[in-house]
RNA sequence: GCGACCGUAGUGAAACGGUUAUCAUGCCAGUCUGUGGCUCUGGUGAUACGGGUUCGAUUCCCGUCGGUCGCCCCA
């Protein structure tokens, strides 16, 4: 876990909230310009909601969840992912009322107990978006290349995207019972982490790291030879929109995601920037998802991207995302008892005219007063003492070399400031 | 869940087992009796927590907590 900070820390540049927003903010206007509409859910669930979509035999639910048990006697999870959470709301809603086809986008704070490094914390924040009502290959392109879309407004421009297709409760016990044909006779050779998958999730064999696993299950049989004809003609159409959108991919048929309810199109995106955990986003299509949660069956696609991640890849290409100035216009400096409040009255009356303004509230000196609204970053320092008082006066300095201090009457100060160039 | 390494002022870094724990930066004040940035001066502020070894522990050992980096897995 870490905090994000209104200062920019020195080591890790990107735990900084501007850089935050500045991302987050790219999400919403692609999202809006592809009319996905935000939806918040709660950070917390019903832990059955998670087992039963992620899946018993997933690490996310064996070892991952942060369970507990609430007053009530519940079991309760912080959420692991943000897909789940996202269909309970649509089948609770019965959001299809509003719109056979929901396109819905999150950024949402997951949670998973894990041992953390870089580029994977225990609280991290996703991005993602669900399309939910249709099965048109399609949409499953559009998904794809908004995310793209997303990385390359960042300025991140060399992605991978890893594509696949894993097929659907018609075709994959074929491939899966072909799959564990292939490698029994192997298994006292693989890693024991392997032998574990062999039992519980044989296809995440295909995914180990292991050089001796790779070499074996070299030429094991893949699954794009046994798609079923309406999985296949989904995954060929794909590629022909993914095309047409001049969306780069490879495909790779050992690409098997970390979910259980995946069907038909699986993809991840990395980032060559990235050590260890190099995938900054994934997603796949889970067309049996909503019904197995009790909603109509419709189908769904999704993706989820990691803001840490991103970020971090950011910070490695040296890349600073413009952000709005969090700098006022007017710093009031204040001089002695009596000026106090006559500078709090205008304060207000600033801020109500839409002049960002600050003052001082700890009783520095002038000159630290003076410092403040340089650090600030103000740009007009206006001084309220007893000789501006006398005359019903503020001096106003620009602290940029936008000419000398001017005596403005404090009635006018709004007018003044308001007529100075771009305010 | 497994393994390796690391915890010193707000931040970033120093300190053969031995004076009052050093430096930079930040912050406060003075230099400037009513004017920011640049100087210079002073002040502020730290050994994560709990045990142990030792005449003496920031330093060595154990535990807890936290962090970093791998494995696994994922964003």
């Amino acid at each position: 876990m870490h905090d994000v900070l209104p200062v920019e820390p020195i080591k890790a540049t990107w735990q900084h909230a501007p850089r935050w927003r500045a991302v987050e903010s790219v999400f919403r206007n692609i999202c809006r310009e592809y009319g996905f509409r935000e939806i918040r859910t709660p950070v917390m669930e019903a832990t059955e909601l998670f087992t039963r979509s992620v899946g018993e035999g997933t690490d996310i639910v064996s070892k991952e969840m942060f369970t507990f048990t609430d007053k009530g006697g519940r079991s309760m999870t912080l959420r692991p992912e943000g897909t789940a959470p996202a269909l309970r709301s649509y089948i609770e809603n019965s959001l299809w009322t509003d719109n056979p086809l929901q396109k819905l986008y999150y950024i949402a704070t997951i949670y998973r107990y894990e041992r953390g490094h870089r580029g994977r914390y225990r609280e991290h924040q996703q991005t993602g978006v669900e399309a939910l009502g249709s099965s048109d290959p399609a949409i499953d392109a559009e998904i794809i290349s908004l995310a793209i879309e997303f990385y390359n407004r960042l300025g991140i421009s060399e992605t991978e995207l890893r594509l696949n297709s894993v097929g659907c409760p018609e075709c994959r016990p074929a491939y899966r019972e072909a799959l564990l044909a292939f490698a029994e006779p192997l298994l006292d050779q693989m890693s024991e982490d392997n032998q574990t998958r062999f039992r519980i999730n044989p296809l995440r064999m295909l995914d180990s790291k292991d050089p001796r696993d790779k070499s074996l299950l070299a030429n094991a049989p893949s699954i794009a030879e046994h798609l079923c004809p309406d999985c296949e003609s989904h995954f060929t159409s794909l590629q022909t929109y993914l095309n047409a959108l001049d969306v780069k991919f490879t495909l790779d048929s050992n690409l098997v995601r970390g979910f259980d309810y995946y069907t038909k199109t699986a993809f991840e995106i990395v980032s060559p920037q990235l050590g260890a955990e190099n995938v900054i986003g994934g997603g796949g299509r889970y067309d049996g998802l909503i019904k197995e949660l009790g909603g109509p069956a419709t189908p769904g696609i999704g993706f989820g991207i990691g803001t840490e991640r991103c970020l971090l890849v950011l910070e490695q290409l040296g890349i600073t995302l413009p952000v709005a100035s969090e700098s006022p216009t007017a710093f009031i400096v204040v001089l002695g008892e009596k000026a106090k409040p006559v500078a709090v009255k205008l304060l207000n009356g600033l801020r109500k005219a839409g002049i960002s303004s600050d003052i001082d509230y700890v009783g520095k000196s002038l000159k630290a007063q003076m410092r403040q609204a340089d650090r600030a970053g103000a740009r007009f320092a206006c001084l309220l003492g007893d000789n501006e008082l006398e005359k019903n006066e503020i001096a106003v300095k620009p602290m940029n070399g936008e000419g000398d201090q001017k005596m403005v009457p404090l009635d006018t100060l709004v007018e003044y400031l308001r007529s100075q160039d771009g305010i």
